[in-house]
RNA sequence: GUGGGUGUAGCUCAAUGGCAGAGCACCUGAUUGUGGUUCAGGACGUUGUGGGUUCAAAUCCCAUCAUCCACCCCA
């Protein structure tokens, strides 16, 4: 026969496997979040990968419109579609389109993947998942407070270590844009360079503004509100005295002021979060609050973005309705989890409670039979299968290269006396019992392990 | 899209113009009823790809692809 060619095994920039060991940290971390957002009663939505090209094009911004994925059918000459971008757009979609089987507070998460073609780099990738959860229907901040308590749960039931959640306000970033004489057109490129802050500092986006030929005077003024910082609510104090005259930045203090109080009752401390006036965020949907969340250390970027989005809706229906959302990226925060090794022990590299063992032909039937007793008991059991090849070494050297805790082996002699022996690999301990007893003496051996 | 780094065994990397190597992983045995440790042996390569310079190229040059980093933007 004439050597095939063989296809190079690789994927496309950007995309992943995740291979078993690495499927149950992600499911660990999902399975958290999930968890956290039932608690607050959310409920699931799960929407199409591909959405109509018209539902995704207008929402986003030039600069992000651009990354969104098309998936056109070679012959297919009706829809025009395209892979979601995010999970904002599909939710205010299928909130227009359904409004009539929805009750309002309609508070959805959905955890699934979502397409950018952006640059793969580390800690970003063409393909990842987010987490969103979304209230529809309240425009008051006792519904952003709760988005960011969400956040708060999640980060402490994933242990992550001190994660800042950094709130902002459109309505001031709008303020202080007025108040700074800077023209509209100006606007995005100022938000642009102040969302820099961070990383060029002070003078990197003072100067950087002076070149996009913004007025010496108007930067200065933008340049000393913007570093407005001090604990709590004292910075809304300082920030109102300099541009509480502004109709639209006195509501956005206003609303930060009553979100604080909310925190304050849910529980979140002030520790936790701080109004940082640099933090942009660049989807040009958000309206009112907005949020994201940052590690210090090892910084991969921003773990989560979300906010308000009052209008949104309104693309898709009559009359728009508030809504407040996040959305957590589980990618950046398994990352950072690994790094840190911040999985519990529990999170193991294998879903196998133990191997059961083939001793020879003669004894697979009675093994077969351990295995199905052992599941009947809910203990998660894998029968070796080899393919006649029974060596018991190889059989013990695969557990414990794939990390099963327990090994069960029964041979001849045990078959005679209707007996098995357990064996734990992590010290060692075997106990030969009655087979009548294999399920005591397992959850025994597993007990200790953890 | 712009700028830079790197491509050598399954993985991590040596070899600076002169025989392509090591560690880990893998296979066999010491140990035909028990893994991790040890010992002995074994298999593993078109040096990303295509061209050029040279007596001679993993090494120098050109192109191309892949990948990583930075910018842009973002979870």
């Amino acid at each position: 026969m004439a050597q095939q060619i063989k296809i190079k095994p690789r994927l496309a920039k950007g995309f992943r496997d995740f291979l078993p060991s690495e499927m149950l940290k992600r499911q660990y971390v999902i399975d958290t979040i999930e968890g956290v957002f039932q608690l607050f009663g959310y409920e699931p939505l799960q929407t199409p990968v591909l959405e109509l090209r018209d539902t995704l094009f207008g929402k986003y911004g030039e600069d992000a419109e651009q990354l969104i994925y098309s998936a056109q059918h070679g012959r297919s000459k009706s829809d025009e579609v395209a892979m979601r971008y995010d999970l904002t757009v599909p939710l205010s979609r299928v909130v227009a389109q359904y409004e009539n089987d929805i009750s309002f507070p309609f508070r959805r998460y959905q955890i699934s993947p979502v397409w950018r073609g952006e640059r793969p780099q580390r800690g970003r990738y063409r393909e990842f998942f987010q987490c969103d959860a979304d209230i529809v229907g309240v425009s008051g901040m006792e519904a952003d407070a709760e988005i960011i308590s969400v956040m708060n749960t999640v980060y402490q039931r994933l242990n992550l270590p001190q994660p800042i959640i950094k709130i902002n306000n459109r309505k001031l970033l709008t303020g202080m844009g007025v108040f700074s004489d800077v023209i509209d057109s100006q606007l995005p490129d100022l938000y642009r360079s102040i969302d820099k802050f961070d990383k060029i500092g002070a003078e990197g986006v003072e100067k950087e503004l002076i070149e996009r030929g913004i007025p010496g005077y108007a930067v200065k003024r933008m340049m000393d509100l913007v570093q407005i910082r001090d604990e709590g609510n004292l910075n809304l104090n300082l920030l109102e005295r300099q541009i509480g005259h502004i109709e639209v930045a006195n509501e956005g203090i206003d609303e930060l002021r009553s979100m604080a109080m909310y925190l304050d009752a849910l529980g979140v401390p002030q520790s936790a979060y701080e109004f940082d006036f640099t933090m942009v965020r660049g989807l040009s949907y958000y309206t009112g609050p907005i949020f994201e969340t940052i590690i210090q250390e090892p910084n991969l970027g921003s773990i989560t973005g979300g906010g308000r989005y009052d209008n949104l809706i309104g693309l898709f229906r009559r009359e728009s309705l508030p809504t407040v959302g996040t959305s957590l990226g589980i990618e950046r925060i398994i990352d950072i989890m690994t790094e840190l090794d911040l999985f519990p022990s529990h999170v193991a590299d294998t879903v196998v409670d133990i191997l059961v063992t083939v001793f020879d032909d003669e004894t697979q039937i009675a093994s077969s039979r351990l295995a199905s007793q052992l599941r009947k008991a809910n203990i998660r059991a894998e029968l070796y299968m080899s393919d006649g090849k029974f060596k018991l070494g190889k059989q013990f050297a695969y557990a414990d290269k794939k990390g099963i805790p327990l090994v069960a082996t029964l041979g001849p002699d045990e078959v005679a006396n209707g007996r098995v022996s357990i064996k734990r690999l992590s010290d060692a301990k075997e106990v030969d019992v009655l087979q009548a007893d294999v399920v005591d003496a397992v959850v025994g051996l597993m007990q200790i392990e953890f």
